[in-house]
DNA sequence: ATGTAATTGCAATCCATTTGCAATTGTGAT
DNA sequence: ATCACAATTGCAAATGGATTGCAATTACAT
C-alpha cells in the first residue's frame, strides 16, 4: 500500500495524506487538485493538497497529466495514459507502447499524451 | 501565405498581426506568448500577442502544444510534435506518425504529445 | 506523556492568461 | 485622397491555477 511508501520514505502520515489518498484511491481516474479539494468539502485545504500530491508525485506512485487549464493526478505504480471525453469528463486508461528513447540528438526523453475524443454515450 | 488566409477570412491585417506573423515565420520553432512579446520588444503588447495568437489558432494555421507552465505555438500548415530540451529550450522537430484512431468506445480522437529530454549540447 | 521537527492552514504573492473599455487604425465607399 | 465606422489595439484591472512565508498545530520517537 501507498501509506507504507509514504512512511518508508520517512514521511509523516498526516491526516491531509491520509485523505487525499482514500480518495485518490476511491476514485481511480484523474483528478486536478481543485477538483480533489471541493470533493474534499474543505476536510484539507487547498494548500495542503498541492503540497501532498507535489509529495506523492517525488515518492513515484503519482502521475500528472496537463490538460488545457488544469493538470490532472492520477495513482498508479507506473505511468500510463488516458483517453478523455470532451463533453462529459469520462476518462477510461489507454496503456502506453510508445517509445521515443531513439530520437536523435537527444536524451533522458520523457513523454507526456494527451488523448481526447467523444464517448459513446455522448456521440449519441 | 497566411496573410491571404487572415484578409480572405474577413480580418484586418493590423500592424500587431502582421508582426507577429512575420517574427513567427522567422523562427520556426514553437514560441511562447511571452517569448514573442519579449523578442518583439515591446512593438506589441503581450496582450494583442495573446489576442493575434487565438485568432490565428482559428484560421487553422498556428498550433498550440500545452508544456510544462506555459503553451507554446507554431506555425504549419499541418499539426505535428516537438521534442524541447529541458535546460535550454531548444526544440526540434519531431513527424507525427501514430494513429490513435482506433480506441474503442471513443470517436473523434485528438491527441497532443509532449516530448522532453537533454540535448546533445547541455548534456555535456 | 512530552519534546520537537515536520506539517498544516491561512494570507499574501506570483505568473500566465483573459476581459472591459476608451482610443486608435485598417479598409471599403465616396 | 478623404471619410466613416467597425474592427482592433493598448492599457489597467481582473481571473485562476499554483506557490511561498510564517505562526500554530500535529505526528511520532523517546
Amino acid at each position: 500500500m501507498y501509506n507504507k511508501a509514504i512512511k518508508d520514505a520517512g514521511y509523516k502520515l498526516s491526516r491531509p495524506r491520509k485523505i487525499v489518498l482514500e480518495l485518490l484511491e476511491k476514485r481511480h481516474n484523474p483528478l486536478s487538485a481543485q477538483e480533489m479539494h471541493k470533493l474534499l468539502k474543505g476536510k484539507v485545504d487547498l494548500v495542503s493538497v498541492y503540497r501532498t500530491l507535489k509529495l506523492f508525485e517525488e515518492l513515484g506512485f503519482l502521475h500528472r497529466e496537463e490538460n488545457i487549464g488544469t493538470t490532472r493526478f492520477y495513482l498508479s505504480t507506473k505511468a500510463h495514459h488516458h483517453i478523455v471525453c470532451e463533453s462529459c469528463g469520462h476518462t477510461e486508461c489507454v496503456s502506453c507502447h510508445h517509445s521515443f528513447s531513439q530520437i536523435s540528438g537527444f536524451d533522458s526523453i520523457k513523454h507526456q499524451l494527451t488523448l481526447t475524443g467523444v464517448c459513446v454515450s455522448c456521440s449519441k
